[in-house]
DNA sequence: CAGAAAAATTGAACCGGTTCAAATTAGTTA
DNA sequence: TAACTAATTTGAACCGGTTCAATTTTTCTG
């Protein structure tokens, strides 16, 4: 059915090595058997198989690319990034998703190994014991790249400083004058979260003051647990002057909550996210984070690994998260 | 570097197509055997190379995915359908953006065929010309599903009935009073956006209505385009009392503009949107289409005609699309 | 226990490319 | 034109699996 090299050869007459030689442009071939071979495959329309060349050149032209949920925007413009830069080197993208189960990683992972893909770019789940699944493809020496750094794992990384990001965004509060925070951090395996509440944790006690069990939420992730912690904030006595949100996504949820019940931000509570993204009309104060950009930025960390080999030094990027002051956050007077 | 067959053929002192027929799970074998071999290569992490096993099967297990834009949630919701159930049957997928460019799309689907995907699920560009590639696919009979039907070609495809949605939508917005109607279309190679469009000049012009051209705007994409045509808008002296958008992402960036300027949906202006995103916290009507159902439809059709053969007759699913009213359009009393 | 049948194992060819040393052809030079 | 060099072209091995007819081993039967 499909034509192959050796089709090629028998048509033209010429050897199958011939074929390829021309077919790859390399040299010391005449002129006359060049067209020749260049006409023929042009005229059957031969479609080179990359999987019988990735088999003898150990190229895939391919890398793997696993991250957490494809309908997240930040995800969705990460992936936007890498998929751009892999374009411009030919390559293409498996995309998978660990849907946030740890398992699901790791038989992506190995999926994505047995694909012989040429380098992987991996945001990681976080979990306390298993980074094995890591620290193997460390050890099998394959090329890749983590979407935030791994305690003890002395690889490639693009991150963000999200404590920093914690950081501006707890004294954005104090500085409004908000004493009472509440925080609906994100899934226990996020990073990001973590060190965003670690943060705010910090710099709330540094000024004495204590981020309150009945204020600190977990395990949010989609716009329905924001709302869902809305909700819950409403149903209150006393709630919280200010809400630290593990993203704009579940901020959003928050504001939907409150809309629904009739209560305003910021006047009713401020409100702040993370992300910055594209989508939002509600005026919120959040943080910046070039998610388009490091997606970039992990391509191109991986393609000088791939091209580089073994002996590349692991690069660490480490991007600036950024507050936007917007109107969802109001100044407290006591 | 790799464990390879032969190499486990060698430790366990068998030969290679015992080994490849023990971890194929093929009878015949001794349960001594089946053991010996089973223990090495769990012993010596042995990760079998698909791309060889692609190479003589003709199966890579693998299916490409053309789409517009991963960042658009119509898309990456699409996609999570697509993925998951790819990932029922063991299969991965390759993501190809197309970024609304024509020969982009061409290149990625010619991509896909030379890394000899199983099956490709396209989403493909509307321009009248040159569907030749998708014809291609057809004549060389690659399993394939379109998003959206082409005109003349006989393929599986899966839809919405755009036109039935433009239909429910004009005819609310006259049940509601609305008679100076406006039409925020998507790009002309949108097969959804011109449905839509044609649905509300006929139901228009059944009541003796025109769409007038001065509130017909195209190339509608992304949030920034909804927040100019807003803009325009704004700057009208007379505007209509409604106004139809491609999508939900459009009619956000409508609603942006007009909150900027402190103008009010839908006192100012009745709006509507398609896609009923998850995103959305403003009460805006809409139309939902199960994107997600269909993604996963998709996938399913397309593994129909992978594993059932070349005269798998094609699939055509047709969705509904289904208003939601909510709160963004007025009720007009002349 | 020989002989036949059944069960288990094997070896070689193949999938569609790449690679490179060896063979062939063309071009120079004396 | 013979001899030599440079330019082309080729053939065979290899990449890591799968497949299946042929062979070897085991088990069963009379």
């Amino acid at each position: 059915m499909k034509l192959t090299i050796s089709d090629l050869a028998k048509m033209t007459g010429l050897a199958k090595s011939t074929i390829s030689g021309v077919l790859n442009n390399k040299d010391g071939f005449s002129e006359k058997t060049r067209q020749k071979v260049l006409k023929a495959a042009e005229q059957y329309g031969y479609v080179p198989n990359e999987i019988a060349r990735g088999l003898s050149t150990k190229y895939t032209k391919t890398i793997g690319l696993v991250i957490k949920d494809i309908t997240n925007p930040f995800y969705s413009k990460l992936t936007k990034g890498v998929q751009e830069v892999a374009g411009e080197y030919g390559y293409t993208v498996f995309l998978c998703s660990s849907f946030e189960d740890h398992r699901t990683e790791k038989e992506q992972i190995q999926a994505m190994l047995s694909r012989r893909v040429d380098g992987l770019i991996v945001a990681p789940l976080l979990e306390e014991v298993t980074f094995d699944h890591l620290f193997d493809l460390k050890a099998k020496s394959v090329p890749f790249v983590l979407l935030g750094s791994v305690p003890g794992l002395d690889s490639s990384y693009v991150e963000f400083d999200d404590y920093d990001g914690g950081r501006q965004v707890t004294e954005h509060l104090l500085e409004r004058g908000h004493r009472s925070i509440g925080f609906a951090a994100g899934l226990p395996t996020s990073r990001a979260s973590r060190e965003r509440l670690r943060a705010c944790r910090d710099v709330l006690s540094a000024r004495g003051l204590v981020l309150r069990t009945e204020f600190t939420f977990e395990g949010a992730q989609e716009l329905v647990d924001g709302v869902e912690i809305g909700r819950k904030l409403i149903a209150m006595k006393e709630r919280p002057s200010a809400l630290i949100c593990f993203d704009d996504v579940v901020a959003l949820g928050v504001v939907k909550a409150f809309q629904s019940e009739g209560l305003r931000i910021p006047e009713d509570m401020s409100l702040i996210g993370f992300d910055d993204i594209d989508l939002m009309i509600f005026p919120l104060t959040t943080v910046f984070i070039p998610t388009y950009e490091a997606g970039k930025a992990l391509a191109r960390t991986l393609f000088g690994r791939i091209f580089g080999g073994p002996d590349t030094p692991p690069q660490r990027i480490v991007f600036d998260e950024k507050l936007v002051v917007r109107q969802s956050v109001r100044t407290v007077t006591n």
